[in-house]
DNA sequence: GATGAATGAGGATTCATTCAT
DNA sequence: AATGAATGAATCCTCATTCAT
């Protein structure tokens, strides 16, 4: 009802350069519906969220919706996309500060979790494993997965060039990192969100960079 | 791909105590059709198999599904917990092998990457998750992943305790090494299958490791 | 027989109250839907009527039935329901003339008839008996015998109290009298149309009011 | 299981003049069956009593059912037709015994009465009313309510000719008669088992007799 | 005689999508 | 821009019936 109090989930404000009101309110629109979609979605899942528990989510109705979208996956995608450019954002940011790869790395590994954990649960578990999804959103899915492994993968790669990190194999290394990621927050999540959480972040960023940093020396988050 | 040979994935030899022939042949009906069902289900997710095509894979009509389970939830839920028993007690018996907790884990670790990866692929991916599961089954779920986590913990407890592991917090470290294990198989799968799959399993049994391990020694897989 | 003109069953006007168009026609389109709905009931019973069946009747799709219905039971216990209520006005109406109690009787016996025979034979014909409903909706069906009973239960009371009704047994009397109604006009419908219909109606009603009137006295109806 | 314990709801001892074990044997099972069935049939109506109830109420499996009757319809209307047929002969009884007409149908009403709501609650349920049969079976019971009307029609014709009652329209006076029987006892049923049932029954019996005795003398019952 | 297995036909329900207003 | 109405397609489920053993 309130439109004011939509929980935008990634406080995406997409189309900001839009010209006049018309477009900006249009665009507004549109992020709310897919900040409502991934609600809903994050919640029951794909197949169980009905356009109709959609719509009412949004106050709108069903049929509304195609005045926006082409259709529920059209929905989704859209609402994929967007949650996936704004962790993307968000990632990119963190591994182009200044510092070492093991700076770098650790931030990033920080960054996630609480995009995970904190900041945009939802957001994440929409991510986490392409089950269930029907073919044409799995391959969204998917290509967001290229994307986010990648930055993680550049960074590896400069640690071990660097020599800072020493692995076994690298892809190996990143992914047994992906997967500790996504599954140590999403049960810790009640865990993470007061002042003890920073803590336990720490805890979980210097287990994880165990993975890549040289066995001999102390671990420097 | 040979339809007439039952694909058995998780070879379960669900009541061999069965006393006579009837109970024998129902067994193993019902046995082959939890096969077929998490083949099935392991491809397309639960809400995208319908019955019909479960059916249709088993070579019988979907009413007779009804003859040996209440309905599709049922059918699930039966094929799961099989799945996860006998998953269960493949890492049981690797957890219960002679050895040093590192060895143990280590061997605890090759096992679940090769019955993610290699044995049981399907299966594997049926657990990965909860996300799309109607409330009855992801009980399901999260009560194999319960009892599968268990089995982890005891065997980090126990090398904590005897001073082999070094962690900041043993349940950050277990959930670490689940997420990358659960992880980097599903993608690797293509390459762990030959000769070369028994280095690569090595390379992610000791990438692995470095979780748990007291991070001033080498590394013994 | 006409398809194109509804056959208001007991015009029905449920929602006159409604203030706009908008509810007026769904209101409209509802109590056109029950009447449909009352008419293939009582012709096959609840179920030998598909929705199907009476979705076509209706000239409707059978998805379109859960625009305004939740299910078959809601349809037929809204059904059921409006028939009750209609009935029920016409009793009430004529319990509430002013006369004798004998008076008052005879007029409810008339009413009645009528309403079986005559006015409203396929509504009667859902509330002889709770052979075969499905539980949910034979509790209505129930319900609307009891309030139905109600009235006449207290126009006998009135005529024993009053000394015009002479029973052994109040409630005997009652059912009696109410179990007479049910079955006669049933199998008389065909006589009961024509102007001779009135005389047959009067022969019923006399016939029925031997049951309360005092036995010594000449029957005046 | 107690095959002894087969309630047999009108004690039918059908083919009593089989010669052989073999054949008296069968008799007793399709007499079971059927006394089965009127149970269940009575209890959930027609559609709502799957085969698969019946045969599990009776011990037996489905299919078997297959070996004594060619199917639903048939067993229910073999059911039907012995039912009626005990109800039957029980009336005739009645209405043969010596006496006055008056006497006659008094005790025609008393035996009714016994009948619907102490010996064969389960029985008489199922005559009440032609609602929600299956055609073929509908053509059954109509049969059986024209016969069960016949007897009563045939003693109140004597009752008139005889002088000794009086009516305005001899089939009114028959079904407001048969209607009264079969509402009130179903409603008195927990009241007329004991000893206070015998009053009752006169009670019920007394009030029915109005409808036929001439109304200016003490109902004499 | 008895039964487990198998199935076709049919029914209720859901849902994404279209369209007139 | 917004929506109520309408629907086809798909899905789960039931059940009477047949048949091989």
């Amino acid at each position: 009802m309130a439109e004011s109090s939509v929980p935008t989930l990634w406080s995406g404000a997409p189309d900001s350069t839009s010209v006049n009101r018309q477009q900006r309110r249009r665009g507004r629109k549109l992020s709310d519906m897919m900040s409502y979609t991934a609600q809903v979605i994050s919640e029951n899942g794909y197949h169980m969220a009905s356009l109709d528990e959609i719509a009412e989510r949004m106050d709108l109705s069903k049929a509304s919706i195609y005045h926006y979208f082409d259709g529920k996956e059209a929905l989704v995608t859209a609402t994929l996309e967007s949650c996936a450019s704004y962790v993307q954002q968000r990632l990119q940011e963190a591994a182009a500060s200044d510092g070492t790869p093991t700076e770098r790395l650790a931030q990033l590994i920080r960054t996630q979790v609480n995009l995970i954990a904190v900041e945009a649960v939802e957001v994440a578990r929409l991510f986490v494993q392409p089950l269930d999804w029907p073919p044409a959103i799995a391959e969204t899915v998917l290509q967001a997965q290229r994307d986010h492994g990648k930055i993680f993968r550049d960074v590896i790669h400069e640690g071990v060039v660097a020599g800072e990190f020493q692995v076994a194999d690298e892809r190996i290394a990143r992914m047994a990192l992906q997967g500790g990621m996504n599954l140590v927050p999403t049960w810790y999540s009640d865990k993470l969100g007061g002042k003890r959480g920073a803590v336990v972040v720490e805890d979980i960023t210097s287990t994880l960079m165990r993975l890549v940093l040289p066995i001999t020396s102390p671990i420097q988050a």
